[in-house]
DNA sequence: CCGAGAATAGAACGATCGTACGTTTTTGTC
DNA sequence: GACAAAAACGTACGATCGTTCTATTCTCGG
């Protein structure tokens, strides 16, 4: 790999880092440049603009949360253990703070909501995309007859996610750790509402 | 009503405003100015520091909050029709957009969880209120018998309000008011899980 | 209706922001 | 090891930030 390359990438990641504490606006390319050792202007060359930094971090976090979520949830077969295990990932990302200030999606999704441009546009692109998944997993576990299937897909995918959005949330701001087993929980009680016996 | 008071009022609510759109920090004095009407330093004058304007402003989404949210709930009978009332004007006061930018707190509790400071500290006393008067409402409803008691208050309290700041975080991404609904049937069926019928 | 005090405005400050440009250093290839 | 290309650097720019200071305008009780 090029050194170009390597140097992008550990811009990116310590980018991805910093923007799940203070947001991606407020994260200045001088301090980036500080944080990485490098000049303003060193770090700069490698991006056009602040905006396409700011497209290629959000597309860094979204590839490190497929590798930590998505991924790992795809070893587990089709039906409830992969939903199971695709929530239980996801509280899992939050609570080893794979980035320092929890779930980057989370940190920066209201940051961006109300400023159109390609930015909010990728944010919105993997978001959607997360919940699509689940939904389909859930669709899954309702096809085998491991879920009660008249309840729409997606409104359990609405509320697994809730319970686990309302876990980091409350855990970035009360620093309870409390609150990840509360939303495991609340997310394997909805389930196992849901769940229907094999009809043997 | 001293004319610096209102002056301070009709700033504050502008601020509140902008902010739940484009969150606390990034909004500058020199826009919320232009905003009002004033000049950058007669603005400033009404406050020592951008940071107690901030401060202001929390203060005075919170009690809009109250106004919106709280208050009409405690025309409700305590109760299971309290808990109820609550949630609903909840999601309701993000429907609504009460700010234009759905519920404030949702929008700057991000931003500052990762900045100590004044602000942050009311801002986490204003959501932290929230969820105790949420739960506090969910104990009263089970001591009434309205509500299955064996699931803890907080438990409930933690749930629910997920419901609603899940709706209101995808009220904002993606723009679909079906969402509010969605959050409204899930607290609707929760709180259904939990009803116990009157022992007659 | 007048005068004291409150409210607002204007101009300027140092700092920091994103960005541009030219130079220097490093890298990888023949 | 020379040399072209790539990468990193240093410096400077205009703009905007929060804040300060002084001057002007407005408010309202006597």
């Amino acid at each position: 790999m090029r050194k170009g390359e390597r140097t992008r990438r550990a811009i990116l990641s310590t980018a991805a880092a910093l923007a799940s504490q203070e947001g991606l606006e407020p994260l200045s390319i001088g301090r980036l440049a500080e944080a990485t050792g490098m000049s303003k202007s060193g770090l700069f060359a490698h991006f056009g603009s602040k905006e396409e930094l700011q497209v290629a971090t959000v597309d860094h976090a979204a590839s490190m949360f497929v590798d930590e979520v998505i991924a790992p949830a795809r070893e587990a077969p089709r039906g409830l253990a992969r939903v199971w295990a695709l929530c239980d990932h996801m509280v899992d990302y939050s609570e080893r703070q794979v980035f320092p200030g929890g779930c980057f999606f989370a940190a920066t999704s209201a940051e961006f909501n109300h400023r159109p441009g390609p930015v909010r546009d990728e944010i919105q692109k993997m978001i959607r995309s997360w919940l699509s998944y689940l939904e389909h997993a859930v669709e899954q576990a309702q096809a085998a007859g491991e879920l009660d299937p008249s309840v729409p897909a997606r409104e359990v995918a609405f509320q697994l996610d809730a319970f686990a959005q309302a876990g980091n949330a409350q855990y970035q701001l009360f620093r309870d750790p409390g609150v990840f087993d509360e939303a495991r929980r609340a997310i394997r009680e909805r389930l196992e509402s849901l769940r229907l016996r094999p009809a043997a």
